[in-house]
DNA sequence: GCCAACGTTGGC
DNA sequence: GCCAACGTTGGC
């Protein structure tokens, strides 16, 4: 199966690719996605040495900061089944999981953030879903195509 | 802080 | 199964 590229968002506040990168390994599951949606591609599509844009969402910059790598493919997301984690979910259980995450590793982190004012200004990238009005999507699918303009726009920072 | 767009919930 | 009400997301 051909390597597939992916959309992550974060609010930095919340969880930065500092906080990635300081884990043990560099690694760290992405847990929390509570859209169904996000959650089938988890679930379906996301697999093992994908690659991931870290993208920060209500930020100051707000873009994509960096790059990380699937290591994991989608396994249930027992943080559901914790009722003091930040998105609990009773209807969530062992044996009939509803969530899901994977797990990521730190890849690199940009210079400076592709920001989404560039990324909105730059041709190739008029159908990214990110660019889409009202588009909410916590975990979005990036084209090659796609993936490469931004890749070649964060190494010229 | 505002608010448009979206997803989910629940009454019918 | 419809849809109004509500809560959340996320850009501005």
């Amino acid at each position: 199966m051909a390597k597939k590229y992916w959309l992550f968002k974060s609010e930095p506040g919340c969880y930065s690719i500092d906080d990635l990168k300081k884990c043990k390994n560099s690694t760290d599951h992405w847990d929390g996605v509570r859209n169904y949606q996000a959650r089938n591609m988890l679930r379906d599509d996301i697999k093992k040495d994908d690659e991931v844009f870290f993208y920060y969402s209500n930020a100051k910059p707000m873009g994509v900061a960096g790059v990380c790598t699937v290591v994991k493919n989608g396994y249930p997301d027992h943080t559901a089944e914790d009722p003091d984690s930040e998105h609990p979910d009773p209807k969530h259980t062992k044996n009939n999981p509803i969530w899901y995450m994977v797990d990521v590793k730190f890849k690199e982190k940009f210079n400076d953030i592709v920001t989404l004012k560039e990324i909105k200004e730059t041709s190739g990238l008029e159908e990214m879903v990110l660019t889409q009005r009202g588009s909410r999507l916590s975990i979005q699918p990036v084209k090659k195509k796609e993936w490469d303009i931004i890749l070649k726009m964060a190494k010229k920072k």
